[in-house]
DNA sequence: GTGCTGATTTGACCGGGATCAACGCGGGAT
DNA sequence: ATCCCGCGTTGATCCCGGTCAAATCAGCAC
């Protein structure tokens, strides 16, 4: 994605209000970096080292149990930022889910960077709060909606968030049609669902001809009014 | 609480960093208010009019949906942050659960406020990330865990928040005696379960000798080392 | 004290989603 | 083409936690 080839200057979430000399600085200490599907970048409860901003792709934050339970308690697209700043330890891991680029910032540089940056701090809590909104609206999900309200609220924020980060270019509303990111048993472990479970409410939407699926990572909602009302 | 008087000095988390001359012209912003048991604050879905700071008192805030469905998303001890700064509409309800005293600012007096003092700004980017971290795990207890799972590690975490913040004086590690704030209902809305559930997880951990329940709202924790196995 | 009221506990039953198991499909290697 | 192998789907059964109902308790007014 052309306009995307450098590493912050491009992200306008978190560079607006900087001022040019600002940003050369900051691209000088972030280090351009490509992700393997399936990579971790960070992981839970190691020392925060370091945070990034993704470019490109989408990774998972991901919280697990001794006994090998996984939730994912957050999914970061695009332009979004990642990590832990000004805390001494990393409460999720994350990982890749397609091949991504971001630019990772040593924690110290970064956080030294950002205290001498009003703007970039203020950015940042701008979409911390804006994170956290999302992230009590998915608790919501999890603790009160059954299995086939999950799986349509997922269908349909999935639809808003591939598209509003379709590269650098302006959003044009919700896709229809969108390649999930995410296997059977990540669906299943955002939604605290199984996979099997998962399974069944793909294929029942399917047979009452609100979505298709035309492969198994490929989904269109052919009734989007129709999901939305199962999605309570 | 004589040292808690004034509305915000005394705010160590919010006011690090700032001179006396500002803390001056935040006071004079802010206006002091009590809030009783059981009233609201701020309307879920409502323009984001006040943002405040908890000084005494304990509060929820919750999503609900329309029918009827309730989900505590988060709890407001002293020297919390609540209300959404910098932000058009509020996704939760806050609503007082013990009579609670606050310091309560109009969004756009801190707002403007809060962009002139980057001091303040990043102490409550601090708090925010934190708040982040405590709500993502809660979304692992809401996906992944179970009924006695999930009431074991309340207890547990209820036993810290309330000991970290007795009023203005230090911490002296995690109670092992205190007042819930919560009716059973409430604790139900906090770990996505059923009043039902709830009260049989409080007898079974009783009759296990594990805690022992006083009265409904007092808790003592017998076996702390059993409870924290339980919390899995 | 009595009676009223709402919160909590306890019991009986049921159902949604987990679990266990078998099967199907699709893409890659050869 | 065939064989794998991992992912996904479907089926059968079970059980945890929800639902409905009744009993009990704690305040509070009088």
């Amino acid at each position: 994605m052309s306009s995307c080839d450098t590493c912050v200057v491009r992200n306008r979430a978190i560079c607006a209000g900087l001022d040019n000399a600002e940003l050369v600085t900051l691209n000088a200490i972030g280090r351009r970096r490509t992700i393997a599907a399936g990579e971790p970048l960070i992981w839970e409860d190691d020392d925060s080292l370091l945070v990034a901003n993704v470019i490109d792709g989408v990774l998972k934050l991901v919280t697990s149990t001794e006994d090998g339970r996984e939730q994912i308690v957050g999914v970061a697209y695009p332009s979004d930022f990642i990590g832990r700043p000004f805390g001494q330890t990393t409460k999720a891991s994350v990982v890749a889910l397609t091949e991504a680029k971001v630019c990772v910032f040593a924690r110290r540089d970064f956080d030294r960077f950002a205290g001498e940056h009003p703007a970039l701090e203020h950015k940042l809590l701008e979409r911390t709060l804006a994170e956290l909104d999302r992230t009590r609206s998915w608790m919501m999900l999890l603790g009160r909606k059954n299995a086939a309200e999950k799986v349509a609220t997922f269908l349909l924020e999935m639809a808003d968030r591939l598209d509003d980060n379709r590269g650098c270019q302006a959003a044009a509303g919700p896709a229809t049609r969108f390649a999930l990111p995410f296997s059977r048993q990540q669906v299943a472990d955002v939604l605290g669902l199984t996979i099997e479970t998962v399974s069944r409410q793909f294929s029942r939407l399917k047979a009452d001809r609100v979505i298709d699926l035309p492969s198994r990572r490929d989904v269109e909602i052919l009734d989007r009014r129709a999901l939305t009302a199962q999605a309570g």
